[in-house]
RNA sequence: GCGCCCGUAGCUCAGCUGGAUAGAGCGUUGGCCUCCGGAGCCAAAGGUCACAGGUUCGAAUCCUGUCGGGCGCGCCA
């Protein structure tokens, strides 16, 4: 249930009825917690426009508003503000029967591109925010009942390859160079930088695999599988949701890329330009206010990552029906994308109504305010950063549970420090630059993935040392003090978390609600006893524990974040 | 030079179509375990929302300018 857009609708009726013309409503929730749970901002701007008085027309809208329970309490305040305090019967009824998630009024398909990582290269640091944002968007998009397509946008092309291939010829297929794909690739750099007829050598290899040559071909598919595999194991680890299916590389739309050149060209929007082939939008301008081109074709004949962009779109259009594409990349690309999105809308690649989204991010800085590298200048990867979160969360548990088995503080360790590790970079909006702190990533305490697991398995405590089992649960609830009602409020904002997530793009929303929840429960818990209640306070209030959990975890699901009994 | 993004507490960050007294976490200081898990709860201190104008009943939010930071601007991705 979307409480925010059912009073929007209630409001929005009686504001029409008491106006003689339609007007937003605004509702919001409550800014304080003694203005109640939602309030509504729109009366004063409609008695503006309208040249009425705003509280006479706020009690206008209330006599004529329908709300049922839903309201225990409907106030007029300040200069025209509707605070509204949700009834209790209402939310406990609520409660207790609404399902966790519903589908959304129109269900879409939409296209999610991330991670997109370098073939060439390991995994680092800096591919962390697009996976893992991106993987909590096709989550949440799906729970909310659209129909989502994940791509994986790998590059697998380019000039690089090349090198790396005749490197690996030079070296004989040796896997075990393969098995530190860094370090393979710092050398074949270094030979590449020193050695004409190896670079020579390099150039050749593209072109021989561009032509599909046997060899070359078979060269490359089998570097580029073991790199996939690589990243495979990254997100497995990380729980992220991606799979081989989902990879769609650059080299995919190779055999694309001469019609969508050919199709810019019919449609008059080529130019050539110093031998390349060129569009340029007068609203696109740059150094000394020249038009600025997007070059679709190089004066040698080849193609860049505009034209494969471009590819993209009118696949992602025409075969994959899109209504929306989602792309996770740094913010550096800003500009390209704005390009590509304006030059495939002038060349009909999209469909009518298709929205293309850039969602981007910045850099990641060290707590230096310099590019976040190690001691040694170099790029932080992946796994090295998985292994310390683990270690540290391992040494945690067995401080904090050294009863416990060592394979069971291993799996809780895993879960605990991987989670930790992603809701940082969620819970973050940053569009520019961002600050890595090992200390606050891989920090347990506050607003952290921790606090919301350990939220959780307090909770499944309770069930364990009370012995609840269905036939424990069987009665409604009641909303007695404070705490209950706020927590209950916030149960129920679940959904509408959940669509402005998908709406805006912007998973933070959903790790600041989860937060708010698990806060509100701890008071809960607490101020209320819980077992040591009456029998039917109890049942009411174990309830109450049921929902909260089972919110906490499709919660912190939909996040990629797991959750353990007992950690 | 032009364009995009950003500037909120000591640090890291929220602040949703403009709303009421700008909020968290960390850190600091001080309370709370005969009571369902203290990875917790409560409280205090801490802000000229970079600066200056403007629009508005109302601005951290919108507009203009200035300062400061990051990034981008023709054949890499």
């Amino acid at each position: 249930m979307n409480l925010k857009r059912l009073l929007n609708e209630r409001l929005g009726t009686a504001l029409e009825a008491a106006l003689g013309e339609p007007a937003p409503p605004v509702v919001q929730p409550a800014a304080r917690p003694e203005f109640g749970d939602y309030q509504a901002n729109g009366v004063m701007g409609a008695a503006k426009r309208a040249r009425r008085n705003p509280r006479d027309l706020a009690q206008a809208v209330l006599e004529r508003a329908d709300l049922g329970d839903l309201a225990g309490r409907v106030e007029i305040a300040g200069p025209g503000f509707i605070n509204i305090t949700l009834g209790d019967e209402f939310l406990a009824r609520t409660v207790a029967e609404a399902p966790l998630t519903q589908a959304a009024p129109e269900g879409q398909t939409v296209v999610v591109d991330y991670s997109s990582p370098n073939l060439a290269k390991e995994m680092h640091v800096g591919h962390l925010r697009s996976t893992i944002i991106g993987d909590a968007l096709a989550r949440v998009l799906e729970a909310l009942g659209h129909r989502v397509i994940r791509q994986n946008h790998v590059g697998d092309w380019g000039t690089q390859f090349g090198m790396l291939l005749a490197f690996l010829e030079e070296t004989g297929s040796d896997s075990d160079l393969l098995g530190d794909l860094e370090t393979f690739y710092r050398a074949a750099k270094a030979r590449f930088d020193s050695d004409p007829e190896f670079a020579e050598r390099s150039r050749r290899m593209v072109v021989g695999l561009q032509r599909g040559e046997p060899e070359a071909r078979q060269r490359w598919e089998r570097f580029i599988d073991i790199s996939l595999s690589h990243c495979q194991q990254v997100y497995d680890r990380l729980d992220v949701t991606l799979a081989p299916e989902h990879v769609k590389a650059e080299s995919a739309y190779n055999d694309d890329l001469p019609a969508v050149v050919a199709d810019l060209d019919r449609q008059g929007l080529l130019q050539e330009s110093e031998g390349a082939r060129c569009v340029f939008l007068e609203e696109f301008r740059g150094k000394d206010g020249e038009v600025l081109p997007l070059i679709v074709q190089k004066s040698d004949g080849g193609y860049l990552y505009a034209t494969t962009d471009l590819a993209a779109v009118r696949h992602r259009a025409r075969d994959l029906q899109a209504d929306r594409v989602l792309y996770l990349t740094d913010a550096r690309q800003s500009l390209h994308f704005r390009q590509v999105f304006a030059v495939a809308e002038r060349a009909g690649f999209t469909r009518p109504g298709m929205r293309l989204e850039h969602h981007p991010f910045g850099a990641m800085l060290g707590t230096d305010g310099k590019p976040f590298r190690t001691r040694e200048g170099e790029v932080v990867k992946l796994t090295r950063l998985l292994d310390e979160a683990e270690a540290r969360a391992f040494a945690l548990v067995t401080e904090k549970n050294p009863q416990l088995s060592e394979e069971e503080r291993r799996r809780i360790a895993h879960v605990v420090g991987i989670g930790a590790v992603k809701y940082a970079d969620l819970s973050k909006n940053r569009t520019s630059d961002y600050v890595f702190d090992w200390e606050q990533m891989l920090s347990f305490d506050g607003n952290t993935a921790p606090y919301l697991q350990y939220a959780y398995t307090r909770i499944q405590s309770i069930f364990r040392r009370g012995a609840v089992d269905e036939a424990g649960l069987a009665g409604e609830i009641v909303l007695q003090a404070g705490q209950e009602h706020a927590l209950a409020v916030a149960l129920l904002r679940f959904q509408e978390t959940l669509e402005q997530v998908a709406d805006d793009g912007f998973p933070h929303y959903l790790c600041g609600y989860l937060y708010d929840l698990a806060t509100l429960f701890m008071r809960y818990y607490e101020a209320c006893p819980i077992l040591n209640a009456e029998p039917p306070l109890r049942v009411s209030r174990l309830l109450l524990c049921r929902r909260t959990a089972e919110t906490l975890q499709t919660g912190l699901g939909l996040l990629g974040i797991a959750t353990v009994e007992r950690m």
